[in-house]
DNA sequence: CTGAAAGCGCTTACAG
DNA sequence: CTGAAAGCGCTTACAG
């Protein structure tokens, strides 16, 4: 923007082989750092002279502030917020994780990931970690068992977010789905094209959305009259492949499943997946949403992880501007959504159109 | 683990108003700053009983080390590893940045991450304040078109490596796909499977990867004899509803490609999509690897995002433990894969099984 | 085995 | 408009 483009690369100066500080940049610059402060952090009082001074300095030395040194007076606390997840290779994490980016950005603060791969041990460690490195805030996609261990850092007013399952045993902020909505509709739509053998296939039941997503199930398929049979309820489904093998498995046995309910987007990828490898034409109704899910002409239940992300890292920024208050407990809708043209009755009833153009 | 497992939570202690520093363990142990220190970091030279004491008293004040301060006065470097990618909605770099996680919990060290949108600017911007925060080392998959302004840094000493694009204007360690290898294998199956009208979809050719794998596209139809035409080669293609609509607009107009080659993940899924929608029968090769790829046969150059995120971070691990050196230049292989059963002909030139049934 | 003093690189709270 | 002193919460480098 200002000054010529360089042509060949000018003569760098001897790059310092260590960090400036501002103590440097003020020798240098023959004012003192307090000044130096003022004039490279943009404060008023500091005649234009010497903040010129300052600037040509700081460029001769190459000098970057310390944010470790400048955070350690402002109150011990880094301009980072921790988020806790399962693990980035799965879209759901990946996409909430970018819906936290995005709302951080607004206010200048750098994102912390760590992944605990659904390991309650590993919660703890990273947590700890984030706490040890004084995150302004903590974003959990919880997996522990028991949230006490927190208790003193909520007290303390650490602004505290769970994510996508509620913490046990603490009272903090919490954003999640609507599942009970969603589920319903699922098997509303499914119920009305007809199906009474519905297989559902769930992730880690140990966790608080596999437990609550196949409660309402029950609840539900209870309420069409529909018979529980265990058979067709398979838990700790953890990723695509194993996903894929337990729908082959349903498919081999006698009396096969006319449809699949996948409790979430792992899930029903590995279901789509072995539909299309074997042409089966059963239907397929999904939590989450996925990749090729309207070219496939799948019925989602169509939640946003992004957003849910955005929602989160905005409240942790509320309570950051506001200070603590009453818990709050956020639900987010989770509702049908039927993919694809729409060419095709209710999309619960149909089988998928790839599926159907296999058979 | 250890002492009984708590029935109704225990009347938690007084919950400090303002964290407990080591100075508050000391004078509640009554011992000297340094002797918490040793005794909490494990260091030798304590008494046990000593130990005890301060063990106690941080318990009770439920101390937790304060890691920036620790950091500064260890030679004001954080322990985190900054990693400065496009963004985390594209598995791409969502599986990227999961295998650069892995690699450093090896080393206990922590990931920050920050999204450029592609956008030079955001990218000067994102690794400044890395840089302030002092990160350990930076991993970066660059979008501007100038790195000099990395010279003081890299001659600091600070390990810095760019992934699956090169940086211009800077030497340093870089983690690159060997592309030309795939694009070329991609080609030579099209080829052989009869296809001569082959369209080819990348993203924004401003961009290092798009710009060379397109010309080794060249390269290898050029070998073949095969003629270019332009309305084939569309570029700056960067989401799944683009490269759909590119697709579709290509099969709509005369004389319709009978392949399609997508240079990455998003612009393949989007084709696949457009397949799906119109039933077309089209052979389908992309770069990079996607959920179903199997299940819907398409043949691809399986790379392996978190195996480059893997490589990239261990080689800033390995910068770190035994200082710079020369720079160095890392090829992954990039190579075609048949996807799916594999009971059908070259899988580039078989039509997607589902697109197929679909005609 | 233990502690007092100094310092990491900034900002705060004053004083002029 | 400018600066000297103190301090954030730890660890380093000594001394005993």
């Amino acid at each position: 923007m200002e000054g010529p483009h360089p042509g060949p690369a000018p003569p760098s100066p001897p790059a310092p082989a260590v960090a400036a500080t501002l103590q440097d940049v003020a020798r240098l610059a023959g004012v003192s750092a307090k000044t130096v402060a003022r004039a490279l952090n943009g404060e008023p009082n500091v005649r234009d002279a010497t903040r010129e001074r300052v600037a040509r300095a700081a460029a001769a030395l190459r000098f970057r502030p310390n944010r470790l040194a400048r955070e350690l007076r402002q109150g011990a606390r880094t301009g980072a917020v921790g988020l806790v997840i399962g693990g980035l290779e799965n879209p759901f994490y990946s996409h909430l994780a970018a819906g936290v980016e995005r709302a951080l950005r607004a206010e200048d603060l750098e994102l912390v990931i760590a992944s605990t791969d659904d390991d309650p041990e590993r919660e703890r460690a990273v947590v700890q970690t984030m706490l040890e490195r004084r995150v302004r805030a903590l974003l959990v996609v919880p997996v522990a068992e028991d949230h006490r261990y927190l208790e003193g850092e909520r007290s303390a007013g650490t602004p505290l977010v769970f994510v996508d399952r509620p913490p046990t045993g603490l009272a903090a902020d919490v954003v999640l789905w609507d599942n009970r909505t969603g589920v319903r509709q699922a098997v509303d739509a499914l119920v009305a094209a007809g199906h009474r053998r519905i297989a559902v296939i769930a992730d880690r039941i140990a966790n608080f959305t596999a437990r609550e997503r196949l409660a309402a199930f029950r609840e539900a398929a209870r309420a069409h009259g529909l018979g529980l049979e265990p058979r067709l309820l398979v838990v700790d489904v953890h990723d695509v492949p194993a996903a894929r093998a337990t729908a082959l498995r349903l498919l081999a046995a006698p009396e096969p499943p006319t449809a699949f309910f996948g409790l979430n987007n792992r899930i029903t990828v590995g279901v789509v997946a072995a539909l299309l490898t074997t042409g089966g034409a059963q239907a397929v109704v999904g939590f989450d949403d996925f990749d090729l899910a309207e070219a496939l002409g799948t019925t989602v239940v169509a939640n946003d992880p992004a957003a849910m992300g955005g929602r989160a890292g905005r409240l942790a920024l509320a309570r950051l501007a506001a200070g603590p208050g009453l818990p709050e407990q956020v639900l987010l809708p989770a509702t049908l959504v039927r993919r694809g043209s729409g060419e095709r009755g209710p999309a619960a009833a149909a089988p998928s159109r790839a599926a159907a153009a296999l058979a």
